[in-house]
RNA sequence: GCCGCCAUCGUCUAGUGGCCUAGGACAUCGGGCUUUCAUCCCGAAAAUCACGGGUUCGACUCCCGUUGGCGGUACCA
């Protein structure tokens, strides 16, 4: 039997970190298999819905890569094989109505049990604690159970993959399956992600949506890479693999039981990885876009091999460089008391012949440095805060490149007229 | 409370009875390179394998219990 999985998000909030590690994974499964992974909205709550966050769920796999095949399916366009198949377990006695809602008659005896994809392990539940549950609403629109059990055998979903938090529910919708007479899928539970103080992450930790990770910087290669180690080690032990090593080595039953913990720090670090490993051209573009396309593509151009090496995600790149568009601002005490030297530094730059070349550039500040008794890091050091503010930039000289001879000594001059 | 899932360095994890005096990655600390910061390279510290019982010639690995964490306990998903 081919491989079917889908991705089933409720729209009633923007995606988070967590539903993109269930989606990878049901895709990974999915691609890994030649099988097809489709899109489900779960749009069944009336009161819960929240506009726009479909839409959000849409863009946030589009933006990561995760294409999935055919058409989004809608709970809510469905209405009428959830009503019909309710009917049909009230024809049998299986279930009925109360208050305007039908109740699914649950079996009180014996055992349910899976054996679940993630880990291979065994879930049992004793049937004895299972009350009778609703499946349709008086408002007419099915409840998870019904829908889930009803869509996933319809569309012929397997393995269902989805949040630990519906381990619980298994026994309700083992016995859905029953009672249709229908072949129970295999389910792969996959861990939830903690947040640092290790409950359950959510926007108390200041979670955000998946794509505030785009407006922060990260890259959406990273956070694939980055979400399918919550949990998972590949058997190559390789820890930064492409979405295709990814479809290669992934296997459900190698996914850790315990919940992890989500860790930005390595998020960032991974971020940094993916940005040092990119293409100059496609970082020069990506930067560009971040920046909102405010500056010229040729100054990003110029920008990204002095950059690449010392962000870890885009966002980085304005407090580094934003010396090179906008004047700085000086904290005047930092170099008052050079003066004099700056004094001298700018004389040295008006005698330079232009275009100001490398070696020679360091040289003559060497030598000055020398000449003043002062130590050669420190005079560059000094420069580098003349022309940008900053005590840490890019490379000086390149930087001076791009700013430009005239621009530089501007500065200097500017600089040493404050006092 | 009840039901279920889980338990190796701060974090992500390797480990499926002897190869473990427990390995890797991030973070941390130290060093090298270096005109800043990074990158890169080298090194260190960091886990009595939650605890207590078994089983076994031998347990991080198997079993039981305890503790702890998480999840569920809705006409929400």
């Amino acid at each position: 039997m081919s491989v079917k999985t889908r991705f089933a998000p409720s729209p009633t909030g923007l995606m988070h970190i967590g539903g993109v590690r269930t989606a990878l994974y049901a895709y990974l499964v999915a691609k890994k298999a030649q099988g097809t992974f489709s899109l489900r909205i779960e749009d069944t709550d009336q009161a819960r819905l929240v506009e726009g966050t479909e839409e959000d769920i849409i863009d946030t796999l589009k933006w990561l890569g995760l294409q999935f095949d055919g058409e989004i399916i809608y709970q809510s366009k469905r209405m009428d094989i959830y009503k019909e198949h309710a009917q049909k377990l009230i024809g049998a006695e299986k279930a009925y109505e109360k208050d305007g809602a039908i109740y699914f008659k649950t079996k009180k005896e014996g055992k349910s049990k899976i054996v679940d994809l993630v880990g291979n392990r065994e879930i049992e539940f004793d049937n004895s604690a299972q009350d009778d549950f609703v499946i349709l609403k008086s408002d007419g629109y099915p409840t998870y159970h019904l829908a889930h059990v009803v869509d996933d055998h319809l569309l012929e979903t397997n393995p269902v993959i989805r949040g630990a938090e519906w381990i619980s529910s298994l026994p309700k919708h083992i016995m859905l399956f029953e009672a249709f007479s229908w072949e129970i899928p295999q389910y792969a539970h996959l861990p939830i992600i903690l947040g640092t103080d290790k409950s359950k992450l959510s926007k108390r930790h200041g979670a955000k949506a998946a794509l505030d990770y785009r407006q922060d910087g990260f890259l959406a290669e990273a956070i694939l890479n980055y979400m399918a180690l919550l949990g998972w080690t590949p058997p190559s032990g390789k820890e930064v693999l492409s979405l295709d090593e990814m479809i290669e080595e992934f296997d459900l039953a190698d996914v850790h039981l315990a919940n992890p913990v989500f860790d930005i720090t390595k998020l960032e670090w991974m971020n940094g990885e993916y940005i040092r490993k990119s293409q100059n051209s496609k970082l020069k573009s990506q930067i560009w876009e971040f920046l909102e396309r405010r500056h010229s593509e040729e100054l990003i151009e110029k920008i990204v091999p002095l950059v690449k090496d010392r962000i870890k995600k885009l966002s980085d790149v304005v407090p580094l460089c934003d010396f090179l568009w906008e004047t700085p601002e000086y904290d005047k005490l930092k170099v008052e008391s050079k003066k004099e030297i700056l004094i001298k530094i700018l004389e040295k730059m008006e005698g330079m012949e232009k275009p100001w070349k490398a070696d020679i550039f360091e040289k003559t500040f060497r030598e000055l440095a020398d000449e003043l008794g002062i130590k050669h890091g420190d005079i560059f050091q000094l420069i580098r805060i003349a022309i940008s503010g900053q005590t840490v930039t890019p490379p000086l000289f390149e930087s001076i490149q791009i700013l430009g001879e005239e621009e530089t000594v501007q500065r200097l001059k500017q600089l040493i007229a404050m006092w």
